[in-house]
DNA sequence: ACATGAAACGGACCACGGTCCAGTTAGCCC
DNA sequence: GGGCTAACTGGACCGTGGTCCGTTTCATGT
């Protein structure tokens, strides 16, 4: 018996297992893309690079990821995780325990420290993006920045203000004002703790 | 006599004049890629069609303008210099005469107005973009607001607040509320100024 | 064991951005 | 006008992201 489909709506509840010889090949083209990654620098990654030293064919790599910036996703997703079990899980300030404006604010420092450990791959990621604005690391840091926000009794329109505030933390744009504007990181998480306080700071 | 060059700086102080045939070169190319622009819009912009469309060879293109984000910048200038005009010389309250906040608040709408009528050819020129931190549009945009966040009397790093109220009128941010979230403008005409009295708002 | 069909594979192929350089031309000085 | 040089030109060329489709391999039912 299927699944009743409604709608249009974008369905994915079948959740199929990967084949085998699939699992394997991400896999080999994972660590491929990670040594690469390593070796030469993310900015230097080419996907028929990647194929052919996880000895496997160039549609592959495009079949498994479905394009660069998916590849780059899934190399950063390791890491990403562990932030999100910090802020998700973790012990506080940045995780539950703490009051909300203070997760707020180690949250951005965390995700600031974390990004600069992984500058240029976040930048090579976010760069060929459309996903940008819809990767899954994106959408879980902005639940999480909507929540304490309505924790921490803000009012207004929590969607744009959550954005303003992811925006604070965008790859490229930190990546500009620590290489172009000789910004340093304790300014940012300056400024980061700044632009908290004055976003939730009351009417 | 030769201006002294100090040091490595990367002076560029000649400010050579176009020849007659690359000025000739440069309209009939502007012409080309506008035409191309309205029939077929920006996000199927190619270098080459624009070259053939001006009956010119492609190397030319790239000499004139640099690159695709050149070319499109340059196509955007005309009316990016009339908003510039509109905050820096015309009537209030989004030119001088209005108190520096109000003007902040009107800038920003202006700018949200003129970015939707224009948004597939904005969100095109920042696709590719290094230049998306430092077209001189941006640093106009940006000294302008510091300017007025000064005048208004906020306290606090102006050069990260500054960034922080103009990724909020970033293209491809702009057009993932509109587009992917279904937001309107008026909503985020709103949420500007709300952020524009949250940034403001004294301690 | 074997048949069968869905999923995965590989690499030829395409489009497009960007570079290069040999040949051409505009502007300037005599 | 004639010659000189720097600037300009065009299009062949290259690298890379992404697609396509004929072939191969896996998993499952019998």
């Amino acid at each position: 018996m299927l699944p009743v489909l409604l709608d249009g709506e974008p369905v994915e509840p079948v959740e199929r297992v990967e084949r085998a010889d699939a699992a394997r090949n991400r896999a080999k083209l994972l660590d491929a893309a990670s040594s690469l990654i390593r070796d030469h620098g993310a900015e230097h990654l080419t996907m028929e690079g990647v194929a052919s030293a996880a000895n496997v064919g160039k549609g592959t790599v495009f079949r498994r990821f479905g394009d660069r910036a998916g590849l780059l996703f899934a190399v950063i997703d390791k890491s990403e995780k562990e932030l999100q079990q910090s802020f998700l899980f973790g012990p506080p300030p940045v995780g539950p325990g703490a009051p909300p404006v203070e997760r707020l604010e180690a949250f951005g420092v965390a995700a600031l420290r974390h990004l600069r450990c992984n500058m240029n791959l976040y930048v090579e990621a976010d760069r060929s993006a459309d996903r940008r604005y819809t990767s899954p690391a994106r959408v879980v840091r902005e639940r999480h920045i909507t929540l304490l926000l309505r924790r921490a009794g803000v009012a207004g329109d929590l969607e744009l203000l959550s954005n303003t505030l992811l925006n604070f933390l965008d790859p490229m744009a930190t990546e500009h004002l620590l290489v172009n504007r000789g910004r340093t990181l304790p300014d940012l998480e300056d400024g980061w703790r700044d632009l908290v306080r004055r976003v939730t700071r009351p009417a």
